[in-house]
DNA sequence: CCTCAATGTGAACGACGTGTGAACTGGGCG
DNA sequence: CGCCCAGTTCACACGTCGTTCACATTGAGG
């Protein structure tokens, strides 16, 4: 997950505590200036901008994260209760509010309410080694930023690997656990399947899946060491 | 002004007061079946429904409000901290929520930013993705800018998966979330209201619901990235 | 170098999932 | 009462995918 935007630097310790709590990664900047250059490649999941200290400051720093070709959202902005007379809230310079000092449990709250609400919270699944990526919610996979046409049985075999790179698994082991507990099949299957998977992830990639002679099949490199 | 409805009926004297001050008229009701009967000619203005009473019947209610024809907004829902964890965040059941007690310019400043966003259109409750346009406020569609007659069950499957693009959901998940959570029927209902969605959409745009063989349907294309 | 076991490969079969047309049900309305 | 429409269910055809088999190839050990 991309990082949140927090403003300012450093941030209250308890929103620290909150976001580091709630797993969300995020970056301070002082100025907006540093918002865009510090923007990551894939831009801010979000900005949670404070503006009780320096409401002139947070306020140019909403508004200009508002006016960009892509406006960023969600914003949330923190306030403490003296300063929601003084809010424009018929303008859209913030998504949702939340008063300081903020407690966990409703930060947490307002941000996945936010996220979900602006479309950009469910954060697809991702399953990531090298080259090959794994999307778990759209049931895609890429390799090299190629889109692979797997079908379901080649995408469960492959995820299962994927999650634990570096394991040998034995095609008994590759049957009961993909195929299912109580199936009753040839090891051969999975020879066939690994070599419809090779040869889909192409020439250059086919040694992502290593067979360990004797015992199965592994995936990725081995992990010497630990 | 139309009223706003309130839940429970009476309501917190605190809530009261911060609606009166604000110059809210309100009336309350007791039962969702309630909330239809004293509805008013030009139905609602809002609800502010209270769940740290009796949570079952205030849930119970949102989900009535926002299952009619035209859904019930803006929902404000009023919860105690210990709540916060057991709201499920990802639905639709309200669009804002507030911690008791209420805080008189808390309140004030969540309504009127409620307001704004829900009532006038610089968010127009639309869902577009590529060539399709849907307005949730008209329950009208439209691909490529040409009107599309859908039935309801055909636009509510359209809307929940244009709502998720990318994502891949099962004919289970489908039917419980379009068709009901109660709902016990025939997975292939699904599949001939897709097959009808696609007809309807034409023959150059059919392909934006795909086929994920063994697992379900799609929307639209893969977010690769975030 | 030989042998055997393990694995890769190509092809073919069969089962299952999906698309499709059509029939059925139930409610609204004249 | 009968028509119409939306939603559901059914039956069948077709294509895809998983599985299996026969055979080729590879690798290890003697």
């Amino acid at each position: 997950m991309e990082p949140l935007l927090l403003y300012p630097d450093p941030p209250a310790p308890e929103l620290v505590q909150a976001l580091d709590l709630g797993g969300y990664p995020w970056k301070a900047v002082t100025t907006p200036e540093a918002a865009t250059r510090l923007e990551p490649e894939d831009g801010w999941a979000g900005a949670i901008v404070a503006a009780d200290a320096d409401p002139e400051t947070a306020f140019a720093l909403c508004r200009a994260l508002r006016k960009r070709d892509i406006p960023l959202e969600p914003l949330l902005l923190l306030v403490h209760g003296g300063q929601l007379g003084d809010l424009d809230l018929r303008d859209d310079l913030f998504d949702d509010f939340c008063l300081v000092p903020v407690r966990q449990a409703e930060l947490d709250a307002r941000l996945k309410h936010l996220f979900w609400r602006t479309g950009r919270g469910t954060r697809p699944e991702l399953i990531e080694y090298g080259p090959l990526v794994l999307n778990l919610e759209t049931y895609q996979a890429a390799i090299a930023s190629r889109p692979l046409d797997l079908t379901y049985m080649e995408y469960e075999l492959l995820k299962f690997l994927a999650s634990h790179p570096g394991k040998v698994f034995t095609r008994e082991t590759l049957l009961s656990r993909v195929w299912g507990y109580d199936y009753y099949g040839g090891a051969r299957t999975v020879d066939v399947h690994v070599r419809r998977l090779r040869a889909k992830l192409g020439e250059e990639h086919a040694a992502l899946i290593s067979t360990v002679r004797s015992v199965g099949y592994r995936f990725g490199e081995t992990r010497w060491g630990f």
